[in-house]
DNA sequence: GAATGTGAAGGTTTTCACAGCA
DNA sequence: TGCTGTGAAAACCTTCACATTC
């Protein structure tokens, strides 16, 4: 039996372990920039200010990263996490809407640190149609199904108004895309095979004014 | 004793229903474009992906809003949630960093809807410092603590790159600020009274690529 | 009849605490 | 001795189910 089998994940894995899978992927990478060869458990909990025994109990769901005694090995746990996150590897993303925020993506430089590579931009604004915006051809959206399915897009980026992003998404999977990051502030409906997730760049906006207004003790109170 | 008083909020509020909240608020906004006069759990479940069960429990430990047999009304209800989570209001917003995210939210509508008024910009590129974003003076990143004191700022928005990051947090605090928003991926050290929240733009994306990596079932299989 | 409000049940996630190993 | 890996316990969150009210 091959010594590098990938645990055959029978638990379901929890939305809240796989989200501090990427806390432990950017300190393991910090951990490697200081030149660290093993980390505890216990620092890195302290660095992303979660408990060791949270630390460990999420990695052995994926196996035994480390030694007693010792702790993790830096990298090599790194190189496991990026496996399991599967950004050990590129993915080809387009980007729907290029205003304000779906320019700034595009410049966001952790997507090409992680392998997220932007590769095609669309829009529906004439102007912009057939301009390069940092090195991309800002592609008509009504070519959006043939060329997203061309050029064997992965993932689709949505940063168009909340008003037409149904209408968007509807179009992009219909092109056979499995993966949506929608940043319209609306709630899309897809067919449950279809991942998606939304970024809502207000909701956190909100959690602080709803602490500061109700002294909201951010956690429990040591 | 009166009828509106609040609640007085014994069990602590999850950060799940709190986000949630965001959510009936959003949704809410939409039904009263749309004229309706109330809404049942049922509904309201159905447009944002949530149980009725769940809506009733959330919006249960803030009070008795809805009737019997009815349903909620839409707006009481939609300006009951604002007064919670504290958007009936504007809030004074400091932005840090002029880069692509950062003035990408300048430019964002939606923080303008809700309240969240930008009225101060920080940098520290010499060549933006004195000029006019989108109305707004950008202001020398040196002068921080005493403008953001002065301008009585109460949320500050950190965009600058992660390597400056805690510098910069060190010196809003200095000016007394009590709730910070962070865009930079890296863990931030503040004292316990401070608020503090991160938006990280890649979880997403990272948890987009481990599901299609691993076939992650999004929820429970029906 | 229809839909809320809510204890209680059920399920999930986190923390504890310790056996096991370098 | 130091720190992992992990069942078991505790805490937390969601769903159920039904009494209650309009």
């Amino acid at each position: 039996m091959p010594v590098s089998m990938v645990p055959n994940m029978k638990k379901r894995i929890s939305e809240s372990t796989i989200h501090r899978l990427s806390l432990y992927f950017r300190a393991l990478s910090l951990l490697e920039k200081e030149n660290y060869d093993t980390v505890s458990s216990k620092e890195l909990a302290r660095r992303e200010k979660l408990t060791p025994a949270q630390v460990r109990k999420d990695l052995s769901f994926f196996g035994s990263f480390g030694t007693r005694g010792l702790g993790y090995p830096v990298i090599e746990l790194k190189d496991k996490i990026s496996q399991i996150l599967g950004i050990d590897r590129t993915w080809r993303v387009a980007l729907i809407g290029v205003g304000n925020i779906g320019s700034a993506l595009v410049s966001y430089k952790e997507f090409q640190k992680q392998g997220f590579q932007i590769v095609k931009l669309f829009d529906n604004d004439q102007r912009k149609i057939g301009s390069n915006h940092k090195g991309i051809i800002i592609s008509d959206i009504k070519d959006l199904e043939k060329e997203i399915k061309d050029d064997n897009i992965e993932i689709v980026v949505i940063a168009v108004p909340a008003t037409v992003a149904q209408y968007i998404v509807d179009d992009v999977l219909k092109a056979g895309v499995k993966a949506v990051l929608n940043f319209a502030p609306v709630n899309l409906k897809v067919p449950p095979d279809v991942y998606l997730r939304n970024e809502n760049m207000s909701m956190e906006l909100e959690y602080l004014s709803f602490a500061l207004v109700n002294n909201h003790s951010p956690k429990k109170v040591k």
